[in-house]
DNA sequence: AGGTGGATGAATATGCTTCTCAATACGGGA
DNA sequence: TCCCGTATTGAGAAGCATATTCATCCACCT
């Protein structure tokens, strides 16, 4: 399979669009953090490398990014847009300590399989779901204050 | 079970807080409107009652309905909050078409039984959990642009 | 009547995200 | 190589939904 790298030369092309040095390092510099990263975090990681780069840049990178298909937005409800790069990724939703952040990812046959019967019976045809699930984790859910 | 105006006036009083007409007029309306409604929707609904009412005693109040756990906050990912009663309601999901918006709420014990499950098996206990299905409707999907 | 604490509306502030705009970089053709 | 059109950029301003501030109001108790 194509890097994402490559995906993303290969989406800007199609779209007359330009790999430029910008957005490459923000590319890279999202695929390195293995994590759940929102704009302003990826943008301070982005400016450690590059002090001259505008947050406007990474917010237009990263709509380019999701349109291309290589990176998926999260909504974990904590006020601020969230990413993860998803080229490559088996799917997965979230399991989340509301306490403590610990961010579990996880993956299910049987759900998955349902919410296609669900939208089949209504006669939708799915493009995507969120699925979060919120709760305490074992650590934070025994010394409950 | 208590209606939802009850159940409001027994939270307040046990903060010591006070029913109020505008907090009275708010919930009235949102009950009458069994919708999907924002802030912003609610607001113009009570102002046709009342029009000397503020939209900061709307957001105030959505507040603690949803504190009283007498109304949910929805998020269908279409820029503003969103907010349905849910007491005395039975819990479910939705499954909305993204073309012309259409809502329908699902619920289905395989899904929900296995939710539990996954989370006790990472030592998490659930409070709750969203789930939306994204996708096009009958309709709108025969129309495909 | 006077006092106390919550509630209200208008205005203002906040915080995240998007837009505007002038300047710059790039790439293809003369 | 130079020219030209288009895409891109960074800085700052603007948008937009929501939260907060603050002076006033009101209900209730003594
Ligand atoms: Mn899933
Ligand atoms: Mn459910
Ligand atoms: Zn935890
Ligand atoms: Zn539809």
């Amino acid at each position: 399979m194509k890097t994402p790298q490559d995906a993303f030369t290969t989406y800007l092309s199609e779209k007359n669009l330009k790999m430029t040095p910008q957005r490459r390092l923000i590319l890279d510099t999202f695929i390195d953090e293995k994590q759940h990263l929102s704009p302003e975090e990826l943008y301070d990681k982005v400016k450690k490398v590059d002090p001259s780069i505008g947050q406007a840049t990474v917010y237009r990178t990263l709509k380019l990014l999701v349109e291309a298909g290589i990176v998926e937005s999260l909504d974990f409800a904590d006020g601020v847009s969230r990413y993860e790069v998803s080229w490559g990724e088996e799917h997965h939703d979230h399991l989340i300590c509301e306490r403590c952040g610990k961010n579990i990812e996880i993956l299910d046959d049987v759900i998955e399989k349902r919410q296609e019967a669900i939208a089949k019976e209504h006669g939708f045809t799915l493009s995507h779901h969120k699925m979060y699930l919120y709760g305490l984790c074992s650590k934070c859910g025994r010394k409950r204050s």
